[in-house]
DNA sequence: ATCATTGCAAAGTTTTTGCACCTGC
DNA sequence: GCAGGTGCAAAAACTTTGCAATGAT
């Protein structure tokens, strides 16, 4: 599983180091949507340093090459989460719990249907659109 | 059209003030979507005094009484809309135009039958879903 | 050796708060 | 007159940047 991220990092051009990997394992362990401090905090005792920056800057760059998914909070705050996708870039979305953060994938959307329909009604040429979703997981909803 | 608005504030308890004016005047000769700076540098010159403060505390005041919607930037940022629809809270999406900021209003979503695939594919129960949607208007269009 | 990565401090940006003064009703 | 609205200054919250030092290959 790691190791097919490490190799979208070389691929990309960017060296694999104790941080990226310890960023790396952070999602794969949790598979929840973070902050870069709540990342941070969980990361931080890890290491004899590690600056806050340093989570921004390889967030910023993991979503770049589309090992996170950057997704839109409620709070304008960016929220991160491993895109567990085939092919990062293909069209998806994700579904968030509000419970435990954690993140679904989405692979369907039956978007063309509804962008016609839209087109119609609004008058609008529609370029993209994108879809926050929030839900239970299963383990939250056994735990009714 | 302004008076309906004005309506919903009294019924909410708010007062009517030249500046609250202003800004319902803002969004409905404008029909576009803004940050609270945006609306702050556009209104400024109108009074002796305008604080961004009470930008922002009105948005937000606008927001919770329906009056405006909350639109998710990209960029972290606040974007505010007029809501246009019979009934704010009622389910509907809008669409922004990538050129002009300009809002249309979307009240189709068949959402049921999307909600259904999601949870049988991803094991979540959805809970609520929020859709983006930019497209280029009419009038943009148009201007090829 | 080289160039990317990181820490730190500092600044930038967006938003919120506290409090005194003002104003619509 | 009084509760709510506003200005101002200040702080808070979140994010980015510059640069010197460090580290991966």
């Amino acid at each position: 599983m790691k190791e097919r991220y490490i190799e979208i990092l070389r691929e990309n051009g960017l060296k694999i180091t104790p941080k990226r990997e310890a960023i790396l394992d952070f999602f794969l362990k949790n598979k929840i949507y973070a902050t870069p401090e709540e990342v941070w905090k969980s990361l931080k005792n890890n290491f004899k340093k590690l600056g806050l920056p340093t989570i921004y800057r390889n967030l910023e760059e993991f979503n770049q090459i589309g090992i996170l998914t950057k997704i839109e909070g409620d709070e304008n705050r960016a929220y991160y989460a491993l895109c567990e996708a085939e092919n990062p870039f293909s069209h998806h979305h994700h579904i968030v719990c509000i419970k435990c953060h954690k993140v679904g994938l989405v692979e369907i959307c039956n978007f063309d249907e509804i962008t016609k329909k839209i087109e119609k009604m609004s008058g609008f040429k529609v370029i993209e659109h994108s879809l926050q979703i929030k839900g239970i997981c299963k383990n939250c909803l056994r735990k009714h």
